[in-house]
RNA sequence: UGACCUAUGGUGUAACUGGCAACACGUCUGAUUUUGGUUCAGAAGAGUUCAGGUUCGACCCCUGAUAGGUCAACCA
């Protein structure tokens, strides 16, 4: 009775698509590929970019290349193509072969040549301000350049110019010859190379012209042989000159489709405003936890395998959509549920005096994880002095509290019932001691007191208590689409989505806490170490809350 | 006075390609529970943007509306 569903899960569009070509011959095998501008960090739209392409060769038995779309070398660095690799690799894929699209530039460049020898391509000195001018609008054509009939050899001879840096930037460009009144704004005559005298990550200073995107994509998916090359709605209308373009230089065809980018709600997924928030310093960096980039989804604590759970669950299709957050934190819970180590931390501590016991210390072993047969026990010790949660104790309780009151009777997580009988308070009535006495017999696992509690706390012993750092956070933005408000997106950063706990109070076993590990705090949530924690200051990150069907009802 | 893309519960995805809408998240009950977690059982919630048409039969095909999105960067 396991779930083989899996096989005969409805195939999204795209698979369908690849499905039928392999099937009536057009592939003998498919090759696709992830084409990032190393501009910026990647996030979660990328994943379920990575997660379409990487996954869909791994299903139907192809491959998958990593190509850097580096043909602006103004924006770009290698800094971003160390993370890119790093969050590909850490998602859990492996690419065929890494490619630049700088690789290709000499290449492209004896394409353009082509094109002019064909009399597809001609070399232009209309300022951009003039190109945007006579490029019409999308409901009147455009008007074509004076430039547009210069003579093969004259354009030959020009472009050989602008490679030889013999003019100045935005002096020239080379421009296809294609239709200035055609409905597509992209096809009146769109720029192919533009004269930028700028230092490339990779090719250095050898080249003083540059492809634009549309020069460069399908002739660098043509090149490796992509098969389905596939990217985001708004390269739709890019089609018609990818397709222009391999025609006319009569290449090896790879096809363009498009699908919806994945959005999240409460956050933004643009590179341009996350850019700007790491830059303005809403946002520690690139990788703050709260940052819905890879990096910062990792650095909270979010598993590689629910990203891609999420991605999967939120599907692929044309349609624009904007995926509730809490889709993705459920993927998050149902991972760490099974595996997450758990452990006491108490984070708002009040103390608990066991007044029936006396100064020794009560080792007892206490399971890792209850969802783990083979998660093993640590050992943890309980003694006379407690921490428990301010918020666990109410003198005055309403009915349903399941917690410690006077008089109540309530389990410690792994350890024993308590009663408690009596507060002290300071001179301002705040408590300062609960105290309580235990019942021996009721110890974890040899219960014999027939007991029953309705409620169970963590707790710390006070002498064996490590103090902790804790780092919750809450959504970035206060509005579901910061993108669909008015005004600037930048209006609705939540303010508080950050809460530090500079001392919290931890079990002793978390000193030895590593990223290799996540972890459960009881009633508390999941947390993952900081990579801020050092020796004697030991960090962690807020993953994901617990569901809390108590919390929701005050 | 344009072209292109899209339209299914609150959200996301399905519907064997024409046989009277399914799954997940979320929400709400109840049971279990040494985490008010997990697990289990159940409920509410759409008649598929609208109007026509074809058909015995339409979420699916056709026509026309409507709504949303995209396109006029020497960005990708």
């Amino acid at each position: 009775m396991e779930s083989h569903t899996e096989e005969n899960k409805s195939l999204n569009f795209i698979e369908e698509i690849i499905e039928k070509d392999l099937q009536e011959g057009r592939y003998s095998s498919i090759l696709t590929r992830f084409p990032p501008e190393p501009n910026g960090y990647l996030h979660m739209g990328h994943a379920s970019s990575i997660c379409l392409n990487f996954g869909v060769a791994k299903k139907f038995g192809g491959k998958t290349n990593l190509r850097f779309d580096d043909t602006n070398p103004v924006t770009e660095d290698t800094e971003y193509v160390e993370s890119i690799q790093e969050d590909v690799k850490w998602l859990g894929f492996e690419w065929e072969n890494v490619f630049y699209a700088s690789d290709y530039f000499d290449q492209l460049y004896d394409y353009a040549v082509q094109l002019i020898r064909q009399g597809d391509a001609y070399v232009c000195d209309l300022s951009a301000e003039e190109i945007a001018a006579q490029k019409g609008t999308p409901t009147e054509a455009g008007t074509e350049s004076p430039y547009r009939n210069r003579s093969v050899e004259e354009n030959l001879q020009l472009f050989a110019d602008m490679k030889a840096g013999k003019f100045q930037e935005g002096e020239k460009t080379l421009r296809a010859k294609i239709d200035m009144a055609s409905t597509n704004m992209l096809m009146r005559d769109p720029l192919l190379y533009r004269i930028k005298y700028a230092h490339h990550h990779r090719t250095g200073d050898k080249w003083c012209i540059y492809p634009m995107y549309d020069f460069a994509h399908g002739q660098s998916d043509s090149i490796e042989r992509i098969t389905h090359s596939i990217c985001t709605l708004e390269f739709v209308p890019h089609r018609e000159l990818y397709d222009w373009c391999i025609a006319r230089l009569g290449i090896y065809p790879s096809k363009q489709y498009e699908f919806a980018r994945l959005n999240v709600n409460y956050t933004v997924m643009s590179k341009r405003k996350l850019l700007q928030l790491v830059n303005e310093q809403h946002v520690t960096g690139w990788d703050d936890p709260r940052m819905p980039t890879i990096s910062g989804m990792r650095r909270r604590g979010y598993t590689a395998a629910a990203i891609r759970e999420f991605c999967d669950r939120a599907g692929i299709t044309k349609r624009e959509k904007v995926v509730d957050i809490s889709l993705l934190e459920f993927c998050v819970r149902e991972e760490l549920n099974k595996t997450a180590l758990r452990r006491m931390v108490v984070f708002d501590p009040v103390k608990v005096v066991i007044t029936n016991m006396d100064e020794n210390e009560i080792l007892l072993d206490i399971e890792n994880n209850p969802e783990d047969e083979n998660g093993g026990t640590r050992q943890v010790a309980f003694t006379r002095e407690l921490y428990i949660e301010r918020e666990d104790f109410m003198e005055n309780p309403p009915k349903k509290y399941f917690r410690m009151a006077i008089g109540q009777h309530v389990r410690l997580k792994g350890a024993y019932i308590v009663t408690c009988h009596d507060v002290v308070k300071d001179a301002d009535g705040n408590i300062t001691e609960i105290h309580c006495t235990y019942i021996p017999e009721s110890r974890s696992g040899q219960d014999t007191s027939g007991l029953k509690v309705q409620g169970t706390l963590h707790w710390v012993s006070v002498q064996h208590a490590l103090p902790v750092e804790i780092r919750e956070y809450d959504r970035l933005f206060k509005v579901e689409n910061p993108n669909a408000e008015e005004g600037d997106f930048k209006d609705y950063i939540n303010e508080n989505s950050l809460h530090v706990i500079p001392r919290a109070m931890a079990e002793p076993a978390l000193a030895e806490a590593t990223t290799a590990n996540h972890f459960q705090f009881l009633r508390k949530g999941y947390f993952y170490p900081d990579k801020e924690s050092g020796k004697g200051h030991i960090i962690f990150n807020k993953t994901v809350g617990l569901k809390d069907s108590w919390a929701k009802k005050g």
